[in-house]
DNA sequence: AGCACGCCGACT
DNA sequence: GTCGGCGTGCTC
């Protein structure tokens, strides 16, 4: 997967600087030197290294570590990125080609963020190309994007003069008056002008006329990131801090001081600088550990809903703006609301630049290129916002650091808080990671003093966490109620109608195991691709249809069974349909409404929902995931998990932490109001020592349980997992790879003795087929991260040699997700 | 990844 | 006789 290249992909290279001259950009006299390296956008390995180009004469005095540049390769020509700059070439002089153009302005990266795509590579064993890029802007490769600067028309005239003016031009020039009308409508503000030619119906010669003749203006700017001007003005003084805030924001205001030095000394690196000038000045999350070392440059925030988190976050943002140096704040991408967003501009103003999934290309490349150049220091955004290329980084946020969004499921499969970590430590940055519900992995850290932990256990008002009521279902089955609802989740839901309280009904996945089922012989009818159990929906017609959550296959429920014949093929299992039919049955005159991926397919509907949810305009509202995040309805005074066992149940070594961190979730959705808050968990588990903790909202205590296990078992965070899935379209040459894989593997851990090493045996992947393609996986678990990927470099580069066509490995560093 | 070069089967 | 299959090798 990976290759040896110059600057090597050893640890210790990177923090000795790897860029093989050093030269962190144009020199100070403003010329480069005449050869640049460059990495080429190419994803193969073969090529994934740098090759070296001629600066012509008139890039010698423009061109810096991290632009973009179109090169001569072979027979043809590619885009790839300066990552650095050398006087002796390996290659002889005669074969050198010159760069062929350079193909923006202003570089898109830092010398810093190319430091961390080597860091990445190493630590994702990854392509170099890859790291970098994941972290360029969608946009800025190919040519699909229009660089040119947007044109604005602002009217020169007085708008009412500019109305005269029309009227005498409409006979003679009908679209210029058109576009003057237009203009006085808008005054004085200035206009796009490509909305304002498709509505006069002109063309750019109308605006050009009167240009010519001195009434209207035309002015070049960036394509706007959205920016509602109305919330620029920064607010007058930020809320009191509780006391658990106040000492919280002591320590965080030490540490920021002694790793960004004092505010008043205003002795922040020139911005742009390389980032050899900054290199060693930070004290990165591992320093505390040697000698009386102050504080780490690493937090944890551990905080119930509603501590006062997010205050914490903005005044640490505020002190490093205050210190000249620039901040990340990483969110979950469901949290990237309005309110969200309104809350940062409120404290920064037009200093904040939000990243969203949602932006076009060319406004997110419009967008990146402000932060690049130092004009937006403060950057909201979702995982990949974490590359954003603030220069002159200072804090680092990431918020609900827990997510499992945070994690990239395609190459590179990266973490954004580690990447965040690492960053961090490259840059001489801070970092503060937030949390209700941390992972075990971060806590752990937090213990061993890798990172400084802040506490929060009380809410803001003193506010009581609800309290959890755990419902046995095997009672009630053993009764003779074997519906979805148990009696008492029926009787609270009387209740809180009654008294014109709002509910939450809770499930773990939309349709989950609602699956076809055959009651004579056991048939579960799956995937024809994907060789999962396939889940039926209920069409608007009244019709079924059977789906795949994987690749979309939809098929008609067959009549008869496909194995015995039988009639007794029937729905079987808990849906969120299945939900909301109960729920409407028993309670035909509540306004009841799902939510979940079907519902939402269409966009706008979440917000559609949420907003008639928080008028009252809904009574019960049935979902899953989705409604367990950052939903804040006063009216809630109940929430009902109709079943914790899917969570409970799942094939993972996360399963505990996961169902803590998504019962606590949901269980924050409740009593917001005045009123506290009662959550009712059904569960044929009643005593499982997680539920038990949820109950008592007891985070150390599930904390406990998992460690217990995976120390037992050699899991994160007591060990390290690699995880290598073997593809093709074929069986049995994917089947025969995998083996040699694993038997490659071991023997590669065994030959470098790497502690505690365990590779498991070839066996197919929990999907064996998606998308028309064969997967098996094998399994490589050590103490010793980096030992292990190590080997498993080694391992990789040695297969490569006589490895089949058509079958292909993908390398996943500390896996989420094993399907 | 692409794209050239190169060496063996059925077609205007 | 040639068009075209995809195996192999290379790209500063």
């Amino acid at each position: 997967m990976t290759t040896p290249r110059t600057g090597g992909s050893d640890p210790a290279a990177i923090a000795a600087g790897s860029a093989p001259s050093g030269a962190g950009g144009t020199a100070a006299d403003g010329r480069c030197p005449p050869v640049a390296e460059v990495v080429v956008d190419i994803v193969a390995p073969d090529v994934d290294r740098v090759f070296h180009f001629l600066v012509p004469p008139g890039l010698r005095d423009r061109l810096e570590v991290g632009h973009r540049v179109t090169v001569p390769f072979g027979p043809r020509r590619v885009e790839g990125t300066v990552v650095g700059f050398t006087e002796q070439p390996g290659v002889p002089p005669e074969r050198l080609r010159p760069i062929a153009a350079l193909r923006d302005p202003v570089p898109v990266l830092t010398p810093a963020l190319i430091d961390l795509a080597r860091w990445m590579e190493d630590r994702y064993l990854c392509l170099f190309v890859q790291a970098l890029r994941a972290m360029l802007p969608p946009g800025a490769r190919g040519d699909r994007v229009r660089l040119a600067p947007r044109r604005w028309v602002r009217l020169l005239l007085d708008p009412a003069e500019a109305r005269h003016r029309a009227e005498t031009l409409a006979r003679r020039a009908p679209r210029q008056a058109a576009v003057l009308e237009r203009l006085a409508q808008a005054a004085p503000a200035a206009v796009p002008q490509g909305p304002l030619l498709a509505a006069a119906g002109a063309g750019p010669e109308a605006v050009k006329a009167l240009a010519r003749k001195g009434w209207v203006a035309v002015e070049e700017r960036e394509p706007e990131p959205d920016e509602p001007a109305a919330a620029s003005e920064p607010a007058a003084r930020p809320p009191a801090l509780t006391p658990e805030q106040a000492a919280a924001w002591r320590r965080l205001e030490a540490a920021l001081a002694a790793v960004l030095g004092d505010a008043a000394a205003g002795d922040a690196p020139p911005s742009g600088g390389g980032v050899a000038a900054r290199r060693g000045r930070g004290t990165g999350p591992g320093a505390a550990r040697g000698g009386p070392a102050p504080e780490p440059a690493a937090f944890l925030l551990h905080g119930v809903t509603g501590s006062g988190k997010t205050e914490i976050y903005l005044r640490a943002i505020a002190a490093a703006l205050a210190r000249g140096r620039g901040a990340i704040c990483l969110v979950p991408e469901i949290a990237l609301t309005p309110q969200t967003v309104a809350r940062f501009r409120a404290r920064f103003g037009s200093r904040v630049a939000v990243l969203h999934s949602a932006m076009t290309p060319a406004q997110r490349l419009a967008t990146w290129r402000a932060i690049r150049a130092g004009r937006k220091p403060v950057v909201v955004g979702a995982r990949s916002a974490v590359f954003a290329p603030v220069p002159n980084l200072g804090l680092i946020v990431v918020d609900e650091e827990h997510e499992t969004s945070y994690k990239q499921e395609e190459a590179p499969r990266y973490h954004a808080r580690e990447v965040a970590l690492a960053r961090a430590r490259l840059e001489g940055a801070m970092v503060i990671l937030g949390s209700a519900t941390p992972a075990v992995e971060t806590y752990h850290r937090a213990l061993e003093g890798e990172l400084g932990l802040l506490e929060l256990g009380r809410r803001i008002g003193e506010r009581p966490l609800p309290a959890v009521e755990i419902v046995d279902m095997r009672r009630e089955f053993g009764l003779g109620h074997r519906a979805l609802f148990s009696r008492r989740l029926v009787d609270l839901l009387r209740q809180r109608l009654a008294a014109g309280e709002q509910v939450l009904l809770f499930l773990n996945r939309r349709g989950y195991h609602t699956v076809l089922l055959c009651r004579e012989c056991g048939f579960v009818l799956r995937c024809p691709h994907c060789d999962v159990t396939l889940t039926v929906h209920q069409l608007a017609s009244g019709r079924r249809v059977c789906r795949c959550h994987y690749c979309d296959h939809r098929q008609v429920p067959p009549a008869l069974c496909p194995r015995c014949g039988g009639v007794a093929l029937h729905p079987f299992g808990l849906g969120t349909q299945k939900v909301e039919e109960a729920a409407r049955r028993l309670f035909p005159g509540a306004r009841i409404q799902r939510m979940d991926a079907d519902v939402t397919a269409r966009r706008g509907t979440h917000e559609a929902i949420y907003r008639r949810f928080a008028a009252g305009q809904i009574d019960i509202l049935i979902g899953t995931q989705m409604i367990a995040k950052g939903w804040d309805v006063p009216g809630v005074t109940l929430v009902g998990v109709v079943s914790a066992d899917t969570a409970l149940h799942m094939p993972d070594f996360r399963r505990q932490e996961r169902t803590f961190q998504l019962l606590e979730q949901v269980a924050g959705r409740a009593g917001r109001g005045p009123r506290r808050g009662l959550v009712l968990i059904q569960t044929y588990s009643p005593d499982h020592p997680c539920l038990q903790a949820v109950a008592r909202h007891d985070y150390r205590a599930m904390y406990r349980l998992e460690a217990a296990e995976r120390r037992e078992l050699g899991f994160p965070p007591f060990g390290h997992l690699i995880r290598a899935v073997v593809a093709g379209p074929e069986r049995a040459p994917v089947e025969q790879a995998a083996s040699r894989l694993a038997a490659a593997w071991r023997r590669a851990v065994d030959e470098a003795a790497v502690p505690g090493a365990r590779v498991t045996p070839a066996a197919p992947a929990p999907i064996e087929r998606l998308r028309g393609r064969w997967r098996w996986h094998v399994l490589a678990r050590a103490v010793d991260g980096a030992a292990l990927r190590a080997a498993t470099r080694a391992v990789m580069e040695r297969l490569r040699e006589a490895w089949p066509r058509d079958v292909q490995v993908q390398l996943d560093v500390d896996p989420f997700s094993m399907l």
